[in-house]
DNA sequence: ACGCCGCTCGAACACTGTACGAGCGACGGT
DNA sequence: ACCGTCGCTCGTACAGTGTTCGAGCGGCGT
């Protein structure tokens, strides 16, 4: 289980699937999409060899011959989900509306697929899709105008406010959802909870005080949206700056 | 192992220590720094409940005496090593700088700590040191002159940047550690994959052709720096336009 | 002195990922 | 028509996991 790999070189995208001849019962493309479906229902810790080989009516050990271990599985779930992610004309559209379509889209994706969550943090997603939306993004940017490290730069930073936010919201869900409540009602449950403790921590405590009547539920999609929003608006205005003729310091803080 | 958890309101910081008298050979502060090391150490896969017995000198089910459960015990220790975050004199500064001390001071935790990515994906994290960074920063923006929801927009989109960023970069750390390699080593020896391959994506492609001599490492601060930056721009220049006396529609996309 | 009780821990259970090697069935060459 | 090869399947086994249970120990209050 561990990913204790060789070298970034040689992952699971320079094995390729093994088969030849014949027609066999099993195949990889097979193995992921069934895999996804557990992962789906079950969340990351459903997932196992055996329970997967059952679903498809296989033995469990049947499994490794089309892929290499437990963790390339769950590489390849991770590339499969990503390739979902639908990405605007770039053409069509100016640069803002383009970027946040993919934005929106891999925001969308994460929450329909909450386990990738867990996997974000463990290696770097760099399958084909990843790398597929990796480019888009690159050439929107660089439509934009970005060049150099400008490029790597600003599209680490939508992609990483998605990943960020979009894990933080589905660890949220994620902690109430075996409750089957809404949101709405958790934050109700926990009101004694927060009163309680919100005088120590005193700005906090302030805050709740005026938004007491917050919707939890609808907020999400708001914040995600103003997030978004913010965070172009200072990609644009870097632009603007730099077009206008500014010194040229690439905001070293 | 799961996180089936009843509710959020009776998580672990409802749980306290059962201590009463006596002096164990075990506390759960204990505990939780010896397992904050072996993370360090060894990694998430490397946390077990039978080897930090044994570093404890103690059996390996003694543990479950102070911490219900292993996920408990991680939800501890994520919360411990986020009480390791300076958090600047908020008086003293200008909300820029404040914010953006926060945010360095989080990334840093994050890549000392480099386990805590694999966590923030599971639960969200709702312990006091976690809830006492959220205070400071909502008392920074507030101060700033944010109010009502967009003090939490605001404040999500500072931290969900930091995690989303140090989630990737320590996803890719830990991609290219075991190899002992630097990742300006790693990325030369992958140059003939990426070379191979750039072709599928012409964008990527056309930067990488660009943008060759890259320094991998150099380049990770400066990375998230910049994105800081854009990201505070962002925020400032919203606030700006709202005094300005432009319409208030929040960001809804 | 007794008994409670905070605390420790060995044994056991159900489960995990994966190595190994025996077996099956179809196909190509002679 | 036979035989060997080889793609593929899977039962068994191993080392390890989190966690439960209950037996035991030792110091405290009565």
């Amino acid at each position: 289980m561990s990913s204790n790999a060789d070298s970034v070189a040689n992952s699971v995208w320079n094995r390729p699937p093994r088969s030849r001849g014949g027609q066999p019962t099993l195949s990889r493309e097979q193995i992921v999409r069934a895999a996804i479906e557990l992962l789906d229902e079950k969340g990351l810790d459903g997932l196992s060899m055996r329970r997967l080989g059952s679903r498809l009516a296989a033995g469990a050990t049947s499994l490794y011959w089309y892929v290499a271990t437990k963790d390339d599985l769950l590489e390849l779930a991770l590339d499969e989900v990503m390739g979902e992610i639908e990405i605007p004309d770039t053409d069509a559209a100016d640069w803002r509306t383009a970027a946040s379509a993919v934005a929106h889209g891999l925001r969308a994706m994460i929450l329909r697929h909450s386990w990738v969550t867990g996997l974000f943090g463990i290696r770097p997603a760099m399958g084909p899709n990843a790398m597929g939306t990796s480019d888009r993004v690159v050439g929107v940017l660089t439509d934009a105008g970005f060049s150099g490290m400008e490029v790597a730069y600003a599209s680490s930073l939508l992609m990483s406010h998605v990943i960020g936010s979009a894990t933080t919201e589905a660890a949220w869900r994620r902690s109430i959802a075996p409750s089957g409540k809404t949101a709405n009602e958790v934050v109700e449950e926990m009101r004694p909870y927060i009163d309680q403790v919100a005088s120590r921590y005193p700005n906090y405590g302030a805050w709740w005080e005026e938004n007491k009547a917050l919707d939890a539920d609808a907020m999400q999609d708001d914040n995600f949206a103003f997030g978004v929003e913010r965070l172009l608006d200072g990609l644009q205005s870097w632009l603007e700056r730099r077009d206008a003729g500014d010194r040229h310091d690439a905001g070293r803080a």
